[in-house]
DNA sequence: GCTTGACCTGGAGCGCGCTCCAGATTCGAG
DNA sequence: CTCGAATCTGGAGCGCGCTCCAGGTCAAGC
């Protein structure tokens, strides 16, 4: 199977070597695999997943809210545990996007005023 | 006219009295006038501007973005050019609203999957 | 007038999310 | 085998947005 380097993975995801880093260290991602001389080796799977992390770091969330779910996804829960706390997650999400769209229409109302 | 005590305009605002200080250093609100002694006096617009503070903030807008919105809207101007900055910034808005339903979709995924 | 609490200023401190650096090791082309 | 580029680790540093603190001033009830 074949693997990316470092530079090869930030390339793929847009996430610098530095970030990657700090994400595996944080528990984000990973742990990556390592070759003999103990550098790392990037599968597709740790490429998918740094991309889910990105998009939901893009979204607005906290590292620690990140290593919840990838605790959730990964560890024993039932279903209806994930359930509940992705539910949860949704939620606070929608919370962001209906402050999002406030601001926006705060903004349309000063555009009409000069407009 | 009547005005508020610090303490009052941080309860009705719902913003801290540091971070009030802090928001007024910056320069996104005020200068508040001061009674003789030199306690602040917050009027009703003062009220209201830090509502509008508030809610840029809570969309995510930084310190800086809002120094600028706060100089586009009060400083000379033309219409146009606070129509384009306030198009631009709405355009950056709607661009987070989109990471976030990119966000929202992929728990919707993972809600499906264990639901 | 005194006391108590609210408020003042300037500056230090903090948590977050990276980002950068030093010094050592590994990799791979020639 | 050699050499330069890539990578490694641990830890320091940084910008943001507050938050807290010390030491002093102001205001209001008794």
């Amino acid at each position: 199977m074949t693997t990316l380097t470092p530079a090869a993975a930030a390339e793929r995801t847009g996430v610098s070597l530095d970030t990657l880093r700090y994400y595996e260290r944080e528990g984000l991602i990973g742990p990556v695999r390592r070759s003999a001389g103990g550098h790392r080796e990037y599968t597709e799977d740790d490429v998918f997943w740094i991309g889910l992390v990105t998009c939901f770091r893009e979204a607005g969330l906290g590292i620690a809210d990140l290593r919840q779910f990838v605790a959730v996804l990964r560890a024993e829960h039932t279903p209806q545990e994930r359930v509940a706390f992705l539910r949860e997650r949704r939620g606070a999400l929608e919370e962001r996007v209906a402050a999002l769209r406030k601001a926006i229409g705060v903004l349309d109302e000063k555009i009409a005023y000069y407009g």
